[in-house]
DNA sequence: CAACTACCTGGAGCGCGCTCCAGGTCAAGT
DNA sequence: ACTTGACCTGGAGCGCGCTCCAGGTAGTTG
């Protein structure tokens, strides 16, 4: 059972200390360990909690909703169907958003070309 | 020489007409032109500026690099080497984007069937 | 020509997601 | 025992990108 100071968690998870702090605060890390002086201390469940945040944020969902997820997910197995949906919803989200990526790369990309014929000429 | 209205160069290129105004206000758009009582009326090229503009802005360019943009894009034809640069970088972290993006959606869908076999169960 | 809607300006305000700060406490090294 | 550096809390502040508002004007419609 690996246990982890507040920097360890911070670098393992991309996220900074403040960030991790605030993220308690609001309920998006709960049960955090503590020391009998107060520090935190995080687990490797912790820390896979965190990467899954890590790839919410990364991915662009919004942070209510994912208090919303979080407090579903501490409410036990019976809200796994919800949590489900609302991870579908988000992929969905997710493609819509690669597509508009993808699609303003190549306009990028255009345009870059176009500059580069110009240059040449 | 098709000229249109603010709500429909708001339409157009998906920005609100506070944004079109804001914009303006800050350099990104120039030389709109103006009716004689003052109203904005844009041109073909101006939307295909805001075109670009909205390119740049769904790949996550900052106003302030957008600006940087526009003012070398008015300085004239010299510029064309460091546009290019600029839209050059500018893809190489599209290009990052994409790719955490694509990684993140990986474990997203890991993450959604892990659940759904937990439904399954 | 009256009414109505679209548009104008300058400036304040907002929502998000942190980030920073002051003033302190804890714990490891010497 | 003392120093040092990581960590603590509560709360203020910030940077970004708009968005909204008040108070007024333009121009189209019936």
């Amino acid at each position: 059972m690996i246990r982890y100071s507040p920097s360890e968690a911070a670098e393992k998870s991309g996220f900074s200390l403040d960030t991790l702090r605030y993220y308690e605060k609001i309920g998006l890390l709960a049960d955090i360990d503590r020391t009998s002086g107060g520090r935190r201390v995080f687990s490797d469940d912790d820390l896979g909690w965190l990467s899954l945040l890590r790839c919410l944020r990364d991915t662009g969902m919004p942070i209510a909703r994912m208090c919303r997820f979080a407090e579903l997910a501490r409410a036990g197995a019976d809200t796994v169907a919800e949590r489900t949906g609302l991870l579908e919803e988000h992929a969905r989200g997710v493609e819509a958003q690669l597509e508009l990526l993808l699609r303003q790369q190549r306009n990028l990309n255009d345009k870059i070309a176009f500059y580069r014929r110009q240059l040449a000429a």
